[in-house]
DNA sequence: AAATTAATTTGAACCGTTTCAATTAATATA
DNA sequence: TATATTAATTGAAACGGTTCAAATTAATTT
């Protein structure tokens, strides 16, 4: 069956193509009788005008750029999206916000779907998984979309805004070690975030520059979500050698720590007296928990403001910019759950 | 200057405009020596094809709906935004969403940019001022764009998916009178949403079904952050007259709650033994913060579902279906922050 | 070399609106 | 009543892509 079109509007209502558009656009020109008649045959037929036509002809400015994060529930996402819209709106810009739920095909499916409904241009937070597949980046660049990246992506030249992840989870295994902590762990975080793996890294680097050794079970695999959080601390607590105690663990970020803490309460265990906890984020609720959360502080807002303000210069400027890549650096906020063991 | 088409493309590359198309939509029916030359053309120009036009032709299923929220890091919307993605999903629809960030004209915005960029229906938490404007609602419905609102809007006759604000915050009341609470206060919303009038009612009726005197003090303006939660509560409770204690504070929601427990804090007062605290919403973290929250429980996802089942029944119906209006209850949960008082 | 087949490329028709100059109808003025 | 104004309506051209049958070119086979 054929879509119901303006002409077919048109010829039930006796009235030509132009009346119908006039009428749809709320034009005054349209005479009341004629307009409510219009309206009764849309109503009576249903007819729903393609969005997509009506703006190609249009000069309406309709600025737009669109975000893909990979969890809508992470309070990381939504503080970046908070900086992405205060930019942008700034420039006149709405933005869309969907989530991929660190599936790699919706993912796929949003910047096709971004593309194609004429969303200038997007700002995405990469899922990646082992066999790295990019041909999706690579269509966007043939068509020259503009997009930034909050996480690097091997294989593919394009703007990425990141945080230097690396260095700061090294400066706060640093801090624990200097603190006295002789048993440090990381929960680390989901396997398709790069994050995931600079943290490692950082984690790793700490013990070697430190003349320590690392050993690959001081990282507990373990998510980004609270219950992680909560079931990898039940889990690595319940049976912990006691004469191990105090301890240290550094988390993936802050939700996970918020987990943790939750479990060694169930334990029994006191923090920081027995376990100092650092989490990663510094999102809004991290100062306000109980006890309050020392913890990587990124500047969450910023990130997604500067995103954006690379993104729109590309969008608006007619020949293709150089690809940037800025790194900002995140610093350590002690709170209430680390404690120096040397004093 | 004229906008870039890919017929400027064709004449530079000297290749048809067919060719070009067949080059962005990566058909492999094209020679790569040709299609090398088309891409390095392209982008020599920073040629980016109109999306708008790309599917007018072509049948490319685009399954997708937007969601219009009122406040980006409240994580009632998050959760609510959770429920719409599962069930769109399920369908095969993609989810948008924007915030409105409480502006009337943002929303007024986005709304009219779904619908021109064939976003096929809208879930729309309205901003409602004084001045009720409901001029693009109407606009929307002339065009019969599918949509849902989370809340009561006067004047509109609509889909609306909703809680029972009035009953849930009754019953949180009559609780706290059976409890043996005789200083009961409310801690209410901001003045865009209709939810902060219905919590308010709700308020007020548990007083006259009581048989109590209700006095428009006890209703104490707020908000609905963090920060609102913990000025109001600080600058309430400085002041305070100790003999009304224990008092019992019913918050419009549980980050209001969170704040007004920080204040609190500081204030030294304890809870729940000298102030008896209730929610709203029953988000993630409401069981796990310290102590646990007691709150009006209200099922997100199952509200979120609903709006993107009826809206998705709309959108795929050939004729107009009539509006539904679809009332959710929340329950009472006990948690930690509420002490009968009479045991 | 001619004939056949396969790989590329072409270009006119189409998609469903908006636009706006031109036309027609309605109303006011002389 | 004729004329000038104003209001409402029309319809053809335009928007910027996609499509696909037909034409062309290249590669193979006979």
């Amino acid at each position: 069956m054929k879509r119901l079109t303006i002409n077919d509007v048109a010829a039930m209502a006796g009235v030509s193509k132009g009346t119908v558009s006039a009428v749809i656009n709320g034009r005054s020109s349209v005479n009341v009788k004629t307009r409510d008649h219009v309206v009764a045959v849309m109503q009576e037929l249903n007819f729903r005008p393609k969005g997509q036509a009506r703006n190609l002809k249009g000069q309406v400015i309709e600025k737009s750029i669109g975000i893909i994060i990979r969890e809508l529930d992470n309070p990381f996402y939504t503080a970046v999206a908070m900086g992405v819209k205060k930019y942008a709106n700034s420039k006149d810009y709405i933005v869309f916000i969907s989530s991929s739920e660190s599936s790699h095909e919706t993912e796929e499916n949003i910047s096709q779907l971004y593309a194609s409904k004429d969303v200038k241009g997007a700002i995405i937070a990469p899922v990646i998984n082992g066999t790295i597949e990019i041909d999706h980046l690579f269509r966007l660049k043939i068509i020259n979309y503009p997009f930034v990246m909050l996480e690097n992506v091997q294989g593919i030249r394009a703007n990425v805004v990141s945080i230097n992840n690396v260095k700061a989870t090294t400066k706060a295994v640093k801090y624990l070690i200097k603190t006295g902590h002789t048993n440090i762990i990381h929960f680390s975080g989901p396997k398709i975030a790069s994050h995931t793996y600079e943290r490692i890294n950082g984690f790793r680097n700490a013990f070697s520059e430190s003349s320590l050794v690392f050993n690959d079970k001081l990282v507990i695999p373990c998510g980004s979500h609270f219950h992680n959080g909560l079931e990898t601390g039940l889990e690595y607590f319940k049976h912990v050698d006691k004469s191990l105690l105090p301890m240290a663990v550094v988390c993936y970020n802050d939700v996970v720590a918020f987990g943790l803490m939750s479990a060694l309460n169930k334990l029994g265990l006191k923090i920081p007296d027995q376990v100092s906890i650092i989490g990663n984020d510094d999102i809004e609720f991290a100062r306000h928990w109980s006890p309050a959360l020392s913890t990587i502080s990124t500047p969450l807002i910023e990130l997604g403001e500067k995103a954006a303000e690379i993104l729109i210069k590309n969008i608006e400027s007619n020949r293709i910019l150089p690809v940037e890549n800025v790194k900002l650096e995140a610093e350590l906020i002690l709170r209430e759950t680390t404690l120096d063991l040397t004093k």
